[in-house]
DNA sequence: GCAAGATTTTTGGCATACCAAATGCCAGAT
DNA sequence: ATCTGGCATTTGGTATGCCAAAAATCTTGC
């Protein structure tokens, strides 16, 4: 079959080449119900509600003023995403993972970073690496992390974030932050574990110095194992997480 | 609130324990549409065709004989997939990748790979590693790869599939296919080449090495040199296939 | 002959109605 | 009191129809 026509090209208008970017895409209501959801999902604390929760499609559509269609929609990208799991019949319930499941991402975790690690040494300015550091500068010898846990474990979780996307890797970026997105419930009761807490920082420490020397085996070994010893500590000691 | 009352025990019924296994779950022709758009997407050459590929959610929802509503939502779960991406009042088109973007998933591929590598030298059993060998038993001095480049890239794959999977960790077997089927309308063109096949066969030889061996620094080492190593071909090489 | 504007067509987004299966409640039988 | 069958309800699945924006096409005036 012959090709569509193209369209033809622009007129002139030489002017406004100023900050026509494209208009704001007027996200839909799928891809709002998609975030509202998401974002529900993640706020609610899925471990700490005994029985499994369900979602109710026609509540959802009522409650965010839309018809099922685009709830549902948002709904099929959500079981994509591994959030929820529908029934047919039956109902929509949010997805629980078991302890396995959950040392098992924090290894593919620790696969991805230590990749993103390998790259940086690389390909990052020294600059951008050293500036890694600000994370933690609220934190020293009078005011140690294990004494502001709440404040540490974002700084924490920021300073991954940065150093997956110094690699400038789109999918090592994307992927760490879906699986981060899964193992966020656990977060607060794991990386800001007092006793996990002494020494994460002088493994970041490490980190970002064989960042700087340009080691990339060292570098890599050093993500890689600091995320790995994350995996084993909830291996260790998350089963009062998961009763 | 009280939880839902379970339901109780069966009763006795000692006779038919005969072949009464579940029924068939009777999959929805939501999934149905998502499946066959799916293995539709990936066995069209994306890459040959110059003009970018447009999917018409009318068109299929009469070639599969269903509404556009299952359609609409198959195509919203590929969407999270990035297997398409759907425009407003445009259209829906199937995502090309860049080459740039290739290289990134395969270095993501190779993280992941050494990863399970890594664990697979603590966990699994010898016999199960030796078995990994099979896939290359129709390959030898007298019948070289690069002479039955096709055989030899299925086999390829194989080997890789049943590495993951010796890892027992089913988030590094779901991400590495995740990311073999973005880059297999590549792979026919890339793995296969012959310039890579000589090398390929060997490395492979010595990651099963390594792995029967336990060393887990080593298995590590080589599984991700063995697939950055595609990585950095597909870069210096793969210009062609962006034109 | 051509370009600007009006009109028709195309295409995804959304709402609504109906369906069928799974559950749960309840009346009637034992 | 308990069990059984059936009916009402709940819930996801699917089909349809209409809408608005963008493209494509046609019309018209110079």
């Amino acid at each position: 079959m012959p090709a569509r026509k193209q369209p033809k090209a622009l007129p002139a208008m030489a002017e406004a080449d100023i900050a026509i970017v494209r208009i704001a895409p007027e996200t839909s209501f799928k891809n709002k119900a998609y975030e509202a959801l998401k974002e529900a999902i993640l706020k609610m604390d899925i471990y700490a509600t005994p029985e499994q929760v369900m979602l109710d499609e026609r509540a959802l559509s009522e409650r965010l003023g839309v018809s099922r269609t685009p709830i549902r929609e948002a709904i099929a990208m959500l079981e994509q995403d591994g959030f929820v799991k529908t029934v047919p019949r039956r109902g929509i319930v949010v997805v629980r993972r078991t302890k396995t499941e959950i040392v098992d991402m924090i290894r593919a975790w620790a696969a991805l970073e230590s990749m993103a690690a390998r790259l940086i040494t690389t390909t990052a300015r020294k600059k951008d690496i050293t500036a890694l550091r600000d994370f933690f500068k609220d934190f020293n010898q009078d005011r140690l992390p294990q004494d502001h846990i709440e404040e540490y474990s974002k700084a924490n979780i920021a300073f991954h974030q940065a150093l997956i996307s110094l690699s400038e890797s789109p999918v090592l970026v994307d992927m760490t932050n879906d699986i981060l997105l899964h193992v966020r419930g656990y977060r607060q009761l794991t990386i800001g574990r007092k006793d996990r807490t002494a020494t994460s920082l002088p493994e970041h420490m490490g980190i970002i110095e064989a960042l700087e020397a340009r080691d990339t085996e060292l570098a890599e070994k050093r993500a890689r194992d600091h995320t790995l010893g994350l995996a084993a500590y909830v291996e260790a000691h998350g089963q009062e997480l998961f009763t």
